[in-house]
DNA sequence: TGAAGCAATTGGAGCGCTCCAATTCACGAC
DNA sequence: GTCGTGAATTGGAGCGCTCCAATTGCTTCA
C-alpha cells in the first residue's frame, strides 16, 4: 500500500480512501491511485481491512447438509441479497454431525463474520444462543426459546395437518410417519403428525419409526416396516430424501406404490419432482425463505431492528403419485 | 487478549503460546491461561492471527454448482484430508456463471487463503494461471497448460470411448452427443465421443446437439432431438443431470427407454443410480479425485514438491437399464 | 562454585489496513 | 487583501495478534 502511495505520490490514507473509493477524493488523484496500483498488482488485504475496520461484511452460513438441495436451495435465496448489499457469503459445510458443526460455528465465528445464518443446524439451543450474544444469528428451519435470535420456518403443524388430511381423505388410517430424529425441525414434524392423527381420532394408530433425514434411514425405516406382522397403509416420511430410500426399499420387496402402500414425502426437492419418481411431498418456498432470513440479518446487522422477527411460512401440498387411495389389505 | 494476560498473571506472549498450543508452556501456566480465557469468554481474533503470522490455514474451495451433487461429492473427499492437517475449508459458490465465478475467487483471495481448489471451473485459463501466481491452485475436472497449476481429472477419452463401444456393443450406430457447452470437461467429453465415434468407423454418424450440464438444458437437447424428421437410437449426455432432463422429455413424448432409445449419462451420481431411474452412467470416483486435489495442495503448500502433479483416473461404465439392444427403428 | 546449557518466559516491533483529528487548499464574499 | 467555508489530503495512533531477540530460572557438570 506505500508502494502505490509512493508510486502514485500521495499519502497511504488516499490510497486507502480510493479503494473503498470513499466521496471527497479528486477524480486526477483516483485515477493516478487506481493506476498505480494496477500496475503494481496491488490487492487490497481483507485480514488487514477487517482487522482495523472491526467490520467484515461477510455473512457466515452454516449448511447442515450440502448433499440435501433443500439446503442449497435456501442458500440461492440468500446470496442475491447480500450480494446487493455488499456483502460476500461464507460457508462451512457442517457435514451432518453436531461436533463437526459446532467446530464449523466456532471456525466461522473466529473469522468474526459480521452474521451468522444456520440452516438446519442440529447444535444445542444453548450453544446457539451463545454465539448469538456477539454475533447476530438467524436460524432457517427451527426455532428457538430466544429473542436474540431471529428465524424463518416453515409451517411445520400446516404442513403435516395437510398430509394427514390427505392421507385420511384417501381412507388411511393406519399411517406411520419416519421421523428425521434430532434433525432441525424433526421434532416439530413429528409432532405435527401427532397431532393430526388425534384430530382424526386416530390416536391408537400413531406410530413412529425412526431416521436422520438421509436417504439410507428411509431405507432402513422401510426394512423395519416390511419385517412387521402388519404393514400400515400409508407412510409420511420427514423429508423427500427419506421417502425415497424407502421407496426403493419397498419396491424391491415387491409392494406397489401407491396401489399397495402410500408415500408421501416433505420438502418438495428436485427429486420428488422427477416424472420417475413424482412423489407426493409438501412445499416450501425454499427460496423465499432464504432471502428471508437474509433480510432479517441485515436487518439486525445494521442496527434497523432490534425486535425479535419469526416468520412462519405456509406450506403446500403437492400430491403426485406415491399417494392413492386405499385399495386392498397388503399382504 | 490482554485481559487474559492479566488475569492469569502472565504476559500477552504466554497467552499467545498456549493458544497456539505451542511446545515448551509449563502446564501450570497452561492451564491458569485456558482457565482465564474460558471465564473471559475470550476467542482469538483469526483476523489478527492471520494478519500477523502471515499465514491462514485455509483453503479456499471454488464450487461451480452446488446443485451437482458430483461437485459436493468431490468436497466430501477434501475435508477430512484438509481437517486431519490443520487447515479450514471455505466455500465460495460459483453461481454457475463466469462472472459470479470470477467474483468468487477474487473474494476468497482476499482472505489470503494459503491454497485453492476449483471444482468445474468456467473461467478462462489466463485467469487461472494468473491467480496461482500467488497462491497455489489445484483444479478438479478440468486441466490446464501451465506447470503451475496442478490438476485432477477423470479420464474423458476413456470414458467416453467406454460409453460409445457399449452402445456400438448393443447395435446402436446413430448415437448423439449431448455436451457440456463451456462447462469443465465438456470440451474434452465432446472430443472423446467424436474419437470414439470414428474409431469406429462412424464419423458420418457424429452429432452434438448443444447444452450446459444443467436439467434443464438435457430436457431441451432432447426436444431438439425430437422435433428432426429422423432421431438416433442412442443418446449420451454429457453428465446424469442432463440425461435425467433428456429421460422426462423422451417420456412424456411417449418414447420408452432403452427399447425406442438408449440413454447414457456421466458422473454415476446419486441419482442415476436411483432405482427409479436405473441410469446407464460412467463412474468417476469422485471422493478419491477430492482426496487427490487436497493431497496435491497440500503438497504445494508445504514446499514438498514444486513440480506439476496432473492426476488422471480410469472411470468405469455402469451399465444400467436405460442402454439397451438395439431392437427396431423408433417411429 | 561457577560456567554452560536448556527450558520457560517476556517485551517490543510490526503485519496492512482504517479512522480521526489536523492541516492544506481553493474560492467566493466581504 | 482578508476571512470563512467546505472539500481534499495527510500523519499518526491503533486494530489483535505473532515473532524474534532478550531475559530469567533451573539443572548439570567440571
Amino acid at each position: 500500500m506505500d508502494d502505490v502511495a509512493a508510486e502514485a505520490g500521495v499519502s497511504r490514507s488516499l490510497v486507502s480512501l480510493v479503494m473503498r473509493n470513499a466521496p471527497n477524493v479528486s477524480e486526477a488523484r483516483r485515477v493516478a491511485v487506481l493506476a498505480a496500483a494496477d500496475q503494481l498488482g496491488y490487492r487490497p488485504n481483507v485480514l488487514a481491512r477487517n482487522l482495523a475496520s472491526r467490520r467484515t461484511f461477510t455473512i457466515g452460513v452454516l449448511i447442515n447438509d450440502m448433499h440435501n438441495a433443500y439446503h442449497v436451495e435456501v442458500l440461492d435465496g440468500m446470496e442475491p441479497l447480500a450480494t446487493a448489499n455488499g456483502y460476500r457469503v461464507l460457508i462451512a459445510p457442517g457435514w451432518h454431525s453436531p461436533a463437526s458443526e459446532r467446530r464449523a460455528v466456532e471456525s466461522i465465528l473466529e473469522y468474526r463474520v459480521d452474521g451468522l445464518i444456520l440452516a438446519g443446524p442440529q447444535l444445542e439451543s444453548k450453544e446457539i444462543v451463545q454465539a448469538a450474544e456477539n454475533t447476530p444469528v438467524v436460524i432457517v428451519g427451527r426455532s428457538i426459546r430466544s429473542t436474540q435470535v431471529d428465524s424463518v420456518n416453515n409451517d411445520e403443524a400446516v404442513g403435516t395437518r395437510l398430509v394427514v388430511d390427505h392421507l385420511v381423505g384417501l381412507g388411511h388410517s393406519r399411517i406411520t410417519h419416519f421421523d428425521g430424529g434430532t434433525g432441525a425441525g424433526a421434532g416439530a414434524r413429528r409432532a405435527g403428525y401427532e397431532a393430526a392423527m388425534r384430530h382424526h381420532g386416530l390416536d391408537s394408530e400413531i406410530d413412529v419409526v425412526r431416521g436422520d433425514f438421509t436417504e439410507s434411514s428411509g431405507a432402513t425405516a422401510a426394512a423395519t416396516i416390511l419385517g412387521r406382522p402388519c404393514i400400515p397403509t400409508a407412510i409420511f416420511a420427514a423429508n423427500d430424501l427419506m421417502a425415497a430410500g424407502a421407496l426403493d426399499t419397498l419396491e424391491e420387496a415387491g409392494l406397489h406404490v401407491p396401489e399397495d402402500i402410500s408415500l408421501v414425502g416433505y420438502d418438495n426437492t428436485a427429486l420428488a419432482a422427477m416424472p420417475q419418481l413424482s412423489l407426493s411431498t409438501v412445499h416450501q418456498p425454499r427460496i423465499e425463505m432464504g432471502r428471508l432470513a437474509m433480510e432479517s440479518l441485515l436487518e439486525r446487522i445494521d442496527g434497523r431492528r432490534t425486535k425479535c422477527r419469526r416468520e412462519v411460512i405456509a406450506p403446500q401440498l403437492m400430491a403426485r403419485t406415491t399417494s392413492g387411495p386405499l385399495r386392498k389389505q397388503p399382504r
